[in-house]
DNA sequence: CGGATATCAGGGAAACTGATATTA
DNA sequence: CTAATATCAGTTGCCCTGATATCC
């Protein structure tokens, strides 16, 4: 009954995923981190790397390494905040778009995958208890970084 | 509705997780790796590495040098299997089962801030699912290892 | 001044692939 | 012969800490 163990669930879970995810994501030439970049860009354009780092609930450093090679390859644009002259911000670019798009299907597959045996109805409930435990964990305790509710 | 995203919001809550469990870990001289290998051992004793390591989702290779730190720190133990002459099996020492016992405390509080916000009725549906989404992961698609149920 | 951004340099935990020797 | 185990060696993705310069 009570030896759920969250926290080792959570990780298998979240191991079992990887090759999944991993999978789809070197399919199209990204890593699992670049791909979610581009997701988080795609719905909050205008974003800055520390911004974005904040809502993936790491540092910056480790956000501007892994859109390095996006910026690169063009899939996202950046552009200097008019209002202050340190704050860069970053967009998608058509191909970007793009590419987020042919990876769709790829992606859905992988959804539908997780909750396969999971009733339509409760699939929301599910949803709702893990955007749950990620605003429980952000808001107490150590954090890697700053403040913000990651989307 | 359908922007549920399932996939990247567990992995938002495993990196929310993170430091979490990364603290408590560090705190007892562990890493996550290593703490989740001895709970395993602790509800399987006489798993071989091989075992522990399909059971965690991960390679031989892997489990391997996770598990060789707990060796020389004589937190598990290792003996051969009497009908296999290559299958060596693990066990937890008295030493490990009691740095399980110290830290369940702090795990403890760390659970509890995951489903902090969750009814407590809810929470068994919470782990049913996190489960089922494991199974599911587990029985389809490209894996790093063999088969068989991970716990 | 403090607070946030961007970025340089270095490090570590933990997964991966490939290959090999042994044994049921 | 085939499958599984144990283990050696190298690689990679991705997080961390610490420090610095710039800007509101």
């Amino acid at each position: 009954m009570e030896l759920t163990n969250f926290t080792y669930v959570i990780k298998q879970v979240e191991l079992a995923l990887r090759p999944h995810f991993n999978a789809v994501c070197a399919n199209a030439g990204l890593t699992p981190a670049q791909y979610t970049a581009l997701t988080v860009l795609a719905r909050r354009p205008g974003l800055t790397s520390s911004e974005l780092a904040r809502r993936s609930f790491v540092r910056a450093q480790t956000m501007a390494a892994t859109i390095e090679p996006l910026l690169g390859d063009r899939l996202v644009r950046r552009e200097q905040d008019p209002t202050h002259q340190r704050r860069m911000l970053l967009d998608l670019t058509p191909k970007g778009e793009a590419l987020l798009e042919e990876m769709s299907p790829a992606i859905r597959a992988v959804e539908d995958l997780i909750v396969a045996e999971i009733d339509e109805n409760a699939r929301a409930d599910f949803a709702h208890y893990l955007r749950s435990a990620r605003r429980s964990l952000d808001t107490a305790g150590p954090r890697p970084s700053g403040r913000r509710s990651p989307d």
